[in-house]
DNA sequence: GATGAATGAGTTTTCATTCAT
DNA sequence: TATGAATGAAAACTCATTCAT
């Protein structure tokens, strides 16, 4: 039900594209509860009504936002993993920690947005939404472990379903760690020169690979 | 300022147990914002007013329940410690780890209301609460690998805060896909009987073992 | 920031009217702070939802009433100095006290506003409402005692400034005393027939006349 | 019905005025509606039932306040009246203006809380206590107008009830302007020097002589 | 298709007063 | 006599949603 109606999509483009960038940076800012339509058409200067006709209600906005940020999301990791055919196991994996950062960089509220929805359990249809996510790891993570394993550059004793769940949690953690400014020193790492991340990201991989690798 | 006021302290101990556990359940339940206080006078059968008289305004309420809260992970943890003073590095590590999933089992509202706090960065004094955890995961993690490093279990030439950071990433990260119900199969680790995060557990071990041990 | 939102302005004529007078009767009643906005919806048969609609918050609301007030007063003083100005300065002041009391007479609730806000000290913003009335004070006194000087009505010796307070605590205090059902009997003038309070005034006018004026 | 109960008067003197002071001090920031026994309490360390047990409701406690307010301005003015016995009646209109403002100065918070009362339309018995006012401002005024009367210092077809609404009239009023920081600039008093206001009462009074005197 | 006025249940917080201890 | 916990009505304000124009 939720999502864009046609009415929205009739609109042209230029008008979408500030109706998307207005909502994002409310859901970003305020979460989903706390994120006001009246402040939403109030700095777009457009009708309330019109909000409700295009997307149904609040969560149809969320949705359609959020399938934006997944559209994202996707269109980027696919671009590594094009880009990085031929390398290594562990140097896709490096790079696509870097492309996780930048990511970030290049869409600070879309991150926030994703970050609010996971630990917010009372979010509508969070459940639906967290599918999306999961098959869409899944899907990246696997074929890369898959490969990796043929290839002899991770021990065939280790099980793809862990070490999945390990890739997907060192990612996930170290993006929170980026994005959330959690720590004020030491073991924060926002802030920090990308430099000084691409070290961390290279320690990583070592233990990765010592961890992952080592067979012989 | 917040916090509870002596009104509160002074009644007698099945009433301040009644009404903490009422606020856990609703905190837990709703975050901060979204959470009632109608609803939670509601639930306890007793004056509006009363919750204002013992805390003075919904963050002193908060503020005495996160305190709470900080308090049994402290005593959680320096019991570990003190248990396992003779035991290496890594067996610390692994004994920490179980203890985070025991706390969660033991206390899993608790450990949602510490999660919805993090992510939602529009929180009233946010940053004292971060604080108060910063400071506490530094005092238990620091002391633990300086140990390690004295006694020849971590290689010299790794840095005591990288060491840290990752350790508090793993542990976060690994509690967090303990508590939230967030993939439904496949490498969700909650729900996973306790043997199978044992033996999760024992592969991170042995990664780190790899990862920050290997020296020679 | 305070005031009338288009929301408001754009209802058609009626229904304004018809909230000012709800509205100026609260605030007559019951001063700014026991004014209750849910009385007021409850009287007007609307929902509370729209007078925030209308003019943000209380404050809003209230401004509105009072810069309505002060454009009362401005328009009827306007009159009197134009209908005046062929006159000598004695009845300039002559004719503006009667028009004071005329306009407590033709608004009597607008007055007690005014009253009420002048003493309550902790009225929001109090302090810039009062500026806009101490300059349509001096906006109107000033020329008139200028005016008096150069005509040779008033003796040159006389400070304007102490003249314009004079007159000024004159007017006020007269006024307090026409509107305020300060004393029972007696001295009070509230309620004397206008005859009587003609009278009083041509006895002030004599001693500012003596005052004022014998310099020869 | 209202005012201090016997438990208040048997007290300690220490205890009663610091009780008073307190009191007078919540009036007076606050006037009568929005004053709160709640922060009276708190200020004094002292239990909230006590005051009720002092004082029966808060209108006793204010009554009580008032009354002693009342009792200052009675000393004050009849020691005005006894010093001046001998001087002409202009003087001792003088010296009466004089300890007016004195009086402020000591006691600017018993002042501010007449203020309120007298504008404050809705305060609850507020008739009872203008009228000990009333009959108070009578009683001094008129016996020194009799005087003047008799010594041939006022002209005698001025009627004495005129006679005595302008001389509380002009009282008041300047009196309301050195309490009330009502104009910044210009025709303010408040905040002028001692001199200054001396002179400005030296004015009134050459006023009055004109104006109440000349007779032949 | 766009508008925006109307709604009313919801929120946190304050407060004078009562009364059992 | 003193205490202070309990009360609940009242306050200002927000908000997603509806629907007549």
């Amino acid at each position: 039900m939720p999502g864009a109606k046609k009415t929205f999509l009739r609109l042209d483009q230029k008008k979408q594209q500030k109706i998307l960038a207005a909502a994002i940076d409310e859901f970003a800012t305020w979460g989903f509860h706390r994120a006001s339509i009246n402040r939403l058409v109030q700095a777009l200067g457009i009708a309330k009504g019109s909000i409700f006709q295009y997307f149904g209600n609040k969560e149809g906005l969320f949705s359609y936002i959020f399938d934006y940020a997944i559209d994202r999301v996707k269109v980027s990791l696919k671009r590594v993993r094009r880009d990085t055919e031929n390398l290594d196991f562990y140097s896709r994996i490096r790079a696509s920690l870097l492309e996780g950062i930048s990511f970030i960089d290049r869409h600070p509220k879309l991150y926030r947005i994703y970050l609010k929805m996971v630990f917010q359990e009372d979010f509508p249809a969070r459940e639906r939404y967290l599918k999306k996510i999961r098959l869409f790891s899944v899907d990246y993570l696997k074929p890369l472990i898959e490969t990796g394993i043929n290839r002899g550059e991770i021990r065939s004793d280790l099980d793809p379903n862990i070490a999945a769940f390990m890739l997907d949690a060192i990612f996930d953690r170290f993006m929170q760690a980026y994005a959330v400014p959690f720590f004020d020193s030491g073991s924060n790492i926002h802030g920090a020169k990308h430099e000084e991340i691409r070290t961390m990201i290279d320690q990583i991989i070592e233990i990765l690979k010592l961890g992952f690798g080592s067979e012989e």
